[in-house]
RNA sequence: GCCCAGAUAGCUCAGAUGGUAGAGCAGAGGACUGAAAAUCCUCGUGUCACUGGUUCGAUUCCGGUUCUGGGCA
């Protein structure tokens, strides 16, 4: 018997985690964050947290596990959600993973093997220096050289795939297109609902820009200067998000905070294009777009009629 | 009112000594298997303001009109 498990997901800014918590208490469900940069404690605002205070007594799993001075990634992420999982099947609950990060659903859902290619800090530096020094192509021959079949799946310009292609195969003598194909082949141990929740593109911008805009009104230039003050590195993966590099360059006299509060709308507007892409090719998604709806309240009885139907939760 | 400079893709602008035009940004599509809020790929026809003239041919030259900047009254 498959476990149950419930994924809710969608663009940034289209209303997932309001949705989450009306959700899971109808289903008795714990919320798992799929999001890659709610791990980090003190990124509140600018990752657009759900305040514990607001959380309405709904258990939350992982949210604020790591500084950001450390680094996270999918592996640790789909260790410590099964786990989690693991503690909810055990308490009778559903799991309810939320979030937009699909490269952690994917593999959570898929049960990806990271078992073997540990990164290897040194060669990423050399291979990284390399390329400032010659050129990605130069990266690009030696995977040429190394991993014909791997090189011609990417592009020279894609550095970190190059690099991490070029690792995979130092390290276990085999091709990553190789490994690929076989976790490619996994069937999901789990009886799964894939919500996608969506809204016309014109709608979702206005959205962003919006909530951008709150942000800033919340604090997000102290938030940035509080962790500024604390070490905030800038080789760390936490520095990738979407909100806090931007400010930060305005905060180092890089760009004025009016041009930075721009290109923090544009990047969140691009980074929900590029999760549209990542779900619309995903299978077996049922996607919600909230615009047919009257209101929350239709779509959440949607969705549980859907649960109900697939035997995730009794009818 | 006069003088000068502009008027070209949604925006900022480039350009052809006359043969109907191209960049960046925005936008769209796609990839993605240990950095993923990251990384990377692909996509540009628009009355070249309007209107006369010169010309085989004008968006490009000349005149006029309108509008927008700036200056002088």
């Amino acid at each position: 018997m498959k476990k149950p498990l419930v994924i809710l997901t969608g663009p940034t800014a289209v209303g997932k985690t309001e949705l989450s918590l009306a959700l899971a208490e109808k289903t008795s469900g714990e919320i798992i964050s799929a999001d890659s940069m709610q791990v980090y404690r003190g990124m509140d605002i600018g990752s657009a947290k759900l305040r514990a205070e607001d959380r309405r007594g709904i258990p939350h799993h992982l949210l604020d596990i790591r500084d950001p001075s450390e680094s996270f990634d999918v592996t640790e992420f789909v260790r410590l959600a099964r786990e989690a999982a693991e503690g909810i099947y055990e308490r009778g609950h559903l799991p309810i993973l939320v979030g937009g990060t699909g490269f952690y659903l994917q593999a959570f859902l898929k049960e990806i093997d990271f078992a073997e290619g540990d990164p290897d800090p040194s060669l990423r530096e050399e291979l990284t220096a390399l390329a400032e020094r010659e050129g990605r192509e130069a990266v690009f021959s030696l995977l040429q050289r190394e991993d014909a079949e791997a090189a011609e799946s990417l592009h020279p310009n894609n550095l970190k795939r190059v690099i991490r292609a070029l690792e995979y195969k130092r390290l276990t003598g085999r091709s990553i297109l190789e490994a690929n194909a076989e976790q490619q082949a996994a069937v999901s141990p789990y009886n799964f609902a894939y919500f996608v929740l969506t809204l016309p593109r014109e709608i979702l911008y206005e959205r962003i820009d919006r909530r951008v805009d709150e942000m800033f009104e919340q604090g997000l230039v102290e938030e940035v200067e509080r962790l500024k003050r604390t070490g905030f590195d800038r080789g760390s993966t936490a520095l990738q998000a979407i909100g806090y590099k931007e400010v930060l360059d305005a905060l180092d006299g890089r760009c004025t905070m009016e041009e930075a509060r721009e290109a923090v709308k544009r990047g969140t507007r691009h980074y929900a294009k590029r999760q549209l892409t990542w779900f619309r090719r995903e299978k077996d998604t049922i996607w919600l777009d909230k615009s047919c709806y009257p209101n929350e309240a239709a779509i959440l009885a949607e969705m549980l009629r859907i649960l109900g139907e697939k035997s995730l939760i009794k009818a």
